[in-house]
DNA sequence: TTGAAAGCGCTAACAG
DNA sequence: CTGTTAGCGCTTTCAA
């Protein structure tokens, strides 16, 4: 049999063992200094990467797919509660079992308190050695901060997911830009409240917390168009609803009551079931211009109703999916796809709902 | 003990090996039964797709993708011509070819004129055997569909993109509702219109043409809505502007004379930047609520001057992406992520701009 | 028309 | 610390 001399493929693929080869050493040390894995002299390791590097060596995914054995384990740390847009999250996140499946991976979910920093940082303390990666919804706080710079440094992959925490230790952020979404609503309220032949027309706002990153994103934003392009409006002072309809409802009520001539309403957080039920109690749904953040079936149902103007939203399907794909595409250094992590601001009314 | 019934294992994976043994071939026979390739008796087959169905056996995408030895070859039948959405399309498609090429694909662009279904026809008959799959952009007609189907008959599969050909012999269609798009843009018009002191509100309308079914769609759903929600408005005969700038900019400026007074403006196909022109040259810019189609490099100036109230759009890079994704999924019945492709209607503003 | 067997490029035991 | 080697599940010759 003799040996058959391979034609100059138009884009020779380079692999493992050509690595081994330039570097002097076997692909099983390759192997070992490329994925990171104990028991490598540093000097041999420089000599791997060095020859990596000059041969532009890329993986080769499905083969590294194909001879893994263990799955990628996947850890979400997401916030604990009733809350609608989490609850789609972790609904999203089992839909993708079988794909994750598909890919030696599989994802587990562990709720913390949202509101107890010290608690997240404890669930992500206890998560070394555990994940391969871990994808993080929680306020940014030093705590969060520190445990995640500690998780990275054990060599675990971390994502964060909607609300981002400030720092390079993780590897991507998956959400959208709140201040942006802010503007966005600042735009429709802004041009959908028909101005009132004298007089300012009045627009309320109801938040949850001022405390949460991306809730005061989100009124900076709104509160800038505003003054800036929509001098025909006046804003009444931000309502706190903590997220909660039980406190969003007579919080509402109680806006109505003080403001019966309300031209609008921009709702920045959860708690959507409730301000709809208050502008329906009062007659005001329809009248009043209503935005609000997030497609959950409540606010589909009030844009489908008029009760709700428009709704922005980030949607959870994507971002659990972008989270995914990042999480391993940084595990298996596999190649994205050019804006697979970009997570846009999405406006719908009533007629393009998907 | 015969006949085995497998318990459902918690991931037991069935191999093609299994396949194989069940049906009590080899496992070369049951590759060539399972890829339509050519050289099995008709009672085999049968045999192996029995298998196969009972064991509810799913390929292993890494497998397979390690061992083919030839790339698929995938090719885009797109309209010619300096249309800039179909350049963004263009440009997308090449920025996919590290992507592609990962997963051992090819991608190739066929151009044919987009008004002449016989030369589409022809171009598409003439990829049979010289394609795996082709994704097509172009007008629905009998002979086109006829080709189509053709196509499918000799085992290439069919993706539609943008404007769907009906027949089933198309695995899938990648676009979205032009219907709901229209009821958007009357939606988005209606609501940034003032309503007039007294009368009604002027709105013009510019079409490509009405025998681009997409182009009547949307025209169909926008009439719907200002005529069912938006009293306050009246309808300008709808102009057409054969997508190009050099016709829309005169028709424009011609309908800008007649209506001194307009108050919105929909443009539902291309030569948005003659539109742009025209509003600018008459100090119609922003005082006319302009609505129109796809995100070009244009349409994102127009909106960032203030000339555009809001542009909608069909991301092209999501559309080439999932045109892709269907193609290769359906080639190597990899599973799809449950709603890959689905494309959205998607919204813009000055504010949320990607 | 079918089967046997040699890889595809990487990972992971197991030796040394 | 490093190398050898046996697979991972599929595709693809080559023989029968």
């Amino acid at each position: 049999m003799p040996t058959a001399t391979r034609p100059a493929a138009p884009f020779e693929p380079v692999r493992l063992e050509d690595v081994a080869r330039e570097a002097g050493v076997s692909t099983a040390t390759v192997d070992r200094v490329l994925n990171g894995r104990a028991g490598v002299r540093e000097r041999t390791a420089q000599k791997v990467h060095a020859a990596a590097q000059r041969l532009a060596y890329r993986p080769d995914p499905a083969a590294a797919r194909l001879a893994r054995a263990r799955p990628w384990r996947l850890v979400f740390v997401l916030p604990e509660g009733s809350n609608s847009f989490v609850a789609l999250l972790r609904a999203e996140l089992e839909a993708l079992a079988p794909w994750l499946a598909e890919r030696r991976a599989r994802a587990q979910v562990v709720l913390a308190d949202e509101f107890s920093p010290m608690a997240a940082a404890q669930a992500i303390g206890a998560l070394a050695g555990e994940a391969d990666a871990v994808v993080l919804m929680c306020q940014d706080h030093p705590l969060v901060r520190h445990a995640v710079e500690a998780l990275a440094a054990a060599g675990t992959t971390v994502v964060t997911l909607v609300s981002d925490v400030a720092t390079p230790a993780r590897a991507h952020f998956v959400g959208i830009d709140n201040v942006a979404a802010g503007r966005t609503a600042g735009t429709l309220v802004g041009r959908f409240v028909v101005p009132p032949r004298r007089g300012k027309a009045r627009v309320g706002i109801v938040l949850g917390s001022r405390w949460l990153r991306d809730h005061a994103e989100r009124l900076f934003g709104f509160q800038q168009v505003i003054a800036a392009e929509h001098p025909h409006i006046e804003l009444v002072d931000p309502l706190e609803g903590r997220d909660r309809s039980e406190l969003t409802e007579p919080l509402v009520r109680g806006l109505l009551e003080r403001e019966p001539e309300l031209a609008g309403l921009y709702s920045i957080g959860a708690g959507n079931r409730g301000i709809a039920a208050a502008l329906k109690a009062t007659q005001a749904a329809g009248r009043v211009v209503w935005v609000c953040h997030e497609l959950t079936a409540h606010a589909r149902l009030a844009l489908l109703e008029g009760t709700a103007a428009a709704v922005i939203n980030q949607s959870a399907a994507r971002e659990v999916r972008a989270a995914c794909r990042m999480a391993l595409a940084q595990l298996t250094r596999e190649r994205l796809l050019p804006d697979d992590g970009r997570i846009r601001i999405e406006v719908f009314l009533k007629d393009n709902l998907p």
